[in-house]
DNA sequence: ATGTGAG
DNA sequence: ACTCACATA
């Protein structure tokens, strides 16, 4: 009922789960984007695919895929394994980037640095914290509650305590929790707040504070005019969240609506019909593109409908859209 | 300005 | 792919 294609299950998925491993491995560790490039696009390709690759000489064929990688499918087609991944699953290396990159604010390159002075795991990491940025000593200190689902109705209740103290604000200002959880799924890895109103006033700095003195958002790992990302926790819960809010002026809203709820394949998918018919969309704005293939200015949208119906793509539910 | 990281 | 924020230079 809900969806037409899902990244899931297709004939090539494990192949692809192993090519996108090296493109990790190569990118993390090795720091060879170039290469992780590579196994990322051979991956792309054979996830388009409706049919299985039954050989090497099947996949060189196929577009972003070589020689190299070719022999990699041949030889886990043969043996059921491939000793270059093998290799790097051994590597210790890649276990503790992977380890260390947990931590939000802390990507592969520092991880790295950290490995190379001789810190190896997230207890090295603790006893260590001077290395360590605001953001990354936020990562740390919640790692453990970020790494859990939100449940729904938790997601209810926060939805319903933002909106009651943006309404104390102003009560005309706009508030829609976007992700997933606008989705309908049943549990969400963040909470992602957009904010407006019809004329444009931007409210994020005063809503954060409101919500801060209340005692909902506990930590702040950034903060500018138009996006803050902090950290909340409701009063009787457990768990700290991942909070994003962010102002979006009211010409912009619904793109930025229909772009932060997602998912992500929806997206694409939607952006590619645009391009058919003519439009670019982005979270900003709906253009029509002129014969030269240049944008013209953008279109007035005042609902996520008006976006479907410019680009005459049927309307989907945000419950349609897990793609 | 440029690199890193998040989303 | 693209945008934003931050840190460092």
């Amino acid at each position: 009922m809900d969806s037409k294609r899902k990244p899931k299950s297709h004939p090539n998925e494990d192949i692809c789960d192993m090519l996108n491993e090296l493109a990790n491995y190569e990118n993390n560790v090795k720091r060879d984007v170039h290469r992780s490039r590579a196994y990322r696009k051979a991956a792309k390709t054979l996830s388009d695919l409706n049919y299985r690759v039954k050989s090497g000489e099947d996949a060189i064929k196929l577009p972003g895929i070589g020689k190299s990688i070719a022999a990699k499918i041949e030889e886990y087609l043969n043996t059921g394994e491939m000793k270059k991944l093998n290799a790097a699953r051994k590597d210790d290396h890649f276990a503790i980037i992977n380890d260390l990159t947990r931590v939000s604010g802390i990507g592969p390159v520092f991880a790295k640095e950290l490995m190379e002075s001789g810190i190896t795991s997230i207890e090295e990491l603790k006893k260590n914290i001077h290395l360590l940025n605001h953001h990354q000593k936020i990562g740390l200190k919640y790692l453990n509650d970020f790494e859990q689902k939100i449940p729904r109705s938790e997601m209810e209740q926060m939805e319903k305590f933002i909106k009651k103290v943006a309404k104390e604000i102003e009560k005309n200002i706009i508030i829609t929790i976007c992700g997933s959880y606008r989705r309908g799924l049943p549990e969400s890895g963040d909470i992602d707040v957009l904010i407006t109103d019809e004329n444009s006033h931007n409210y994020l700095n005063l809503l954060v504070e409101k919500l801060t003195n209340k005692g909902f958002i506990t930590d702040t790992i950034a903060q500018g005019d138009t996006k803050f990302m902090g950290v909340c926790k409701l009063q009787n819960f457990e768990k700290h969240r991942r909070i994003d809010i962010r102002f979006i002026p009211f010409n912009d809203y619904y793109c930025g609506v229909l772009y932060f709820t997602g998912s992500q394949m929806f997206n694409q998918e939607m952006r590619r019909h645009a391009l058919e018919q003519g439009y670019t969309l982005n979270e900003h704005s709906l253009r029509k593109l002129g014969s030269t293939g240049v944008p013209g200015e953008p279109l007035v949208v005042a609902s996520e409908r008006d976006i479907f119906e410019y680009i005459s793509f049927p309307y989907k539910e945000p419950s349609e859209r897990n793609w």
